[in-house]
DNA sequence: TACCAGGATGTTG
DNA sequence: CAACATCATGGT
């Protein structure tokens, strides 16, 4: 068993209920308060849970058990939870917005769920644009079982997203049989490709600045602002980024602040303005209170 | 039945 | 440069 200390602002709860938003997600399993997860790690496969109890408590199911596994699986849930944020300068930008401000205090140490994987964000979404919810959970989870990494345990199979390898080695037929639009699946292609042939990587983004990266991402076709945005606020930490055109943040914004009728993008940049420096942090609490 | 879903792109006026 | 059509399918 393997600790990990929590910082101040820190609610498991919050976790779980994020976590459990959907009943068709595939690429995390929660079972008795305890969260399971397979990630892939020079071309194996690392199995770990992880639960809490004053402290997130890991296990490793995977036989590998060696000091620098430890590691890999440590930072990735260190990522995963956004635990190194100081989430009371968050708090504090949130008293520019009364609405904003209560959101905070309802979901009081609840933070950024990230997808340390970019490749996984970007796929994620491309695979959500334009489509209910549910259609693109159910997509995902045909993609992930058809094409992922399968690991079992205790005969329960569990599973890790395809490869960018994998995925560009398939052609359009392959995606449109499981229901992928022709120009779903060729964005995807696109992504994938970038990834398999080296010209994208998280590494080589970490040295660009904020629209450098965003610059890079937009240039791959089917990466519009909104899916950069999300890709960065989710895999690269940049709590700025603001995913202004996400129809979920707009139900969100006329349910919280009273409005008569969705906000438009323009009314929608006004407002965040009060959020700067941490729009995308302000964008996934309004997200969370979808989950009502 | 028409319209909307955690958009992006290409074309038109 | 703004407005529109298109994409594919599921839900309401």
């Amino acid at each position: 068993m393997i600790e990990l200390s929590t910082p101040t602002a820190f609610n498991f709860e919050q976790i779980l209920r994020f976590l459990s938003r959907n009943e068709k997600e595939c690429l995390h399993t929660i079972k008795n308060k305890e969260i399971f997860k397979v990630i892939s790690f020079e071309y194996s496969l690392i199995l770990f849970s992880i639960s809490y109890d004053s402290h997130l408590q890991i296990s490793i199911h995977s036989e590998n058990q060696d000091q620098k596994i430890i590691e890999i699986v440590k930072n990735y849930v260190s990522d995963w939870f956004d635990l190194k944020a100081n989430l009371h300068l968050f708090y504090e930008t949130a008293q520019n917005d009364k609405v904003l401000a209560l959101l905070c205090q309802k979901f009081y140490g609840l933070r950024m769920i990230g997808m340390p994987d970019l490749f996984e964000s970007l796929v994620w979404s491309i695979i959500g644009q334009q489509i209910n919810l549910n259609f693109a959970y159910s997509l995902k989870e045909k993609l992930v079982q058809n094409f992922g990494q399968k690991h079992f345990n205790n005969n329960e199979a569990f599973y890790a997203l395809p490869t960018p390898e994998r995925l560009a080695s398939l052609n359009l037929e392959d995606f449109q049989h499981l229901q992928f639009s022709k120009s779903k699946a060729q964005y995807i292609l696109n992504v994938s490709r970038e990834f398999a042939e080296g010209n994208l990587s998280q590494e080589t983004l970490k040295k660009l600045t904020f629209e450098e990266v965003k610059e890079k991402l937009v240039k791959i076709k089917g990466v519009g602002n909104w899916t950069a945005n999300y890709s960065m606020m989710k895999s690269l930490k940049n709590y700025d980024a603001f995913p202004v055109e996400d129809v979920g943040l707009h139900n969100a914004v006329k349910t919280q602040y009273g409005l008569i009728a969705k906000p438009t993008i323009s009314e929608l940049n006004q407002m965040s303005e009060k959020w700067k420096g941490w729009r995308g942090y302000a964008t996934f609490y309004l997200w969370h209170s979808l989950l009502g």
